[in-house]
DNA sequence: GTCTATATAAGGATAGAC
DNA sequence: GTCTATCCTTATATAGAC
């Protein structure tokens, strides 16, 4: 039992700062914006090194997303997890979804070069090992929240909601209206929640 | 007036040739994905003929997304101009987003590319050439829709509903409850107008 | 496990002929 | 306006020493 070599230790430790050292870079600037001379420079290695570790950038870039997302889905399907009504778990997973993007800009970031990514096998690989559980459990939600409405489309609006925010952050800095706390996640969680609690214009005069 | 020389005429051709086949390759690619050897292949010249067009990559990948966006944004502003009640504008403002995002894959991932870009001169510049207009002519509507709502992020709550759609289509294939008729941008635009006008839930017997 | 050295291809860009 | 030819840099990947 104590018999473990340290060597395997050695080795994970490496490969997991590899992945770690590698995720802010294809975060950035995606999968050919980023060289295997980049990555090596930011680990501290040669070039060379990172193929024993991984046996091309195509597999080390793959590991890369699945490793940075492992813990954060994880994360997001705790947050779907509790007993409380629909609503209260919609507002609770639309915080933690809102905050989690609000302070992880790489996830962020990861997520649209996958959801950008033309390499079939690629995306789907990562759409169902990474994608999927989230949905369903989003998914499943939406159908307690309104059994008549098509789930499929409002567990893609409530992602929408919360992700488009964001990705259009950097470019949301030169559009009118915008003021500093809306970049505070849970101004923008309570948007989202108001509007598909249907709160939108219930002053307004329209018929409805 | 007869005097025009073909020469100039010949001129824009081939540019305006040029930014068209390269609209496929950088909407499939993104910018560090297509070579000038790419673009040459694809217009039928050689590499260097680009550089007599346009003075770098950079310069033609800028060329290429603004003429892109350019005839687009304006039949987008023209959907939104009517002079209906602000709830119609904003139906037919959805439908059409939706109808343009459905039919336009290259337009579709030009946005996702420029919203994803980390060239702080390229991103500017484009945001401010390209998405402003649109977004004040929304944000000017969302306000009509609601005076009392923050206009600016139901403008682009408004936008984050159509296009996250069409931008998740390629990993929705994976995800449960999708049904064909989701990729019908009628059914989406009536979906995401439902759901601005607050009749989720409407059945549901918890507290609003 | 990591290094040096290198093979081999692909990248952006320019010079000068036509 | 477009070509050929070429320069120089950067890229992925491998071989073999340590």
């Amino acid at each position: 039992m104590i018999r473990q070599p340290i060597r395997i230790i050695r080795k994970r430790k490496t490969r997991e700062e590899i992945l770690e050292l590698s995720t802010p870079l294809f975060a950035r600037h995606g999968y050919d914006g980023v060289s295997m001379r980049d990555i090596a420079a930011a680990v501290g290695l040669t070039q060379a090194a990172l193929y024993y570790h991984f046996a091309d950038k195509n597999q080390l870039y793959l590991d890369t997303v699945a490793y940075e997302f492992r813990e954060r889905v994880a994360a997001l399907k705790d947050m779907l997890a509790g007993n409380g009504t629909p609503w209260k778990r919609l507002e609770c997973f639309v915080a933690g979804l809102a905050r989690m993007m609000a302070s992880d800009k790489d996830f962020l970031r990861l997520v649209q070069w996958v959801l950008l990514d033309t390499n079939e096998a690629r995306q789907s690989t990562l759409a169902k090992q990474v994608f999927r559980d989230m949905f369903v459990a989003v998914h499943d939600l939406a159908s307690e929240l309104d059994p008549h409405v098509d789930a499929h489309l409002l567990a893609m609006s409530i992602f929408g909601l919360v992700i488009f925010h964001f990705q259009a952050g950097a470019t949301r800095k030169f559009m009118p209206g915008r003021r500093p706390q809306q970049d505070n996640p849970e101004v923008l969680a309570r948007h989202v929640c108001d509007l598909l609690r249907g709160r939108l214009a219930s002053a307004d005069g329209e018929a409805r």
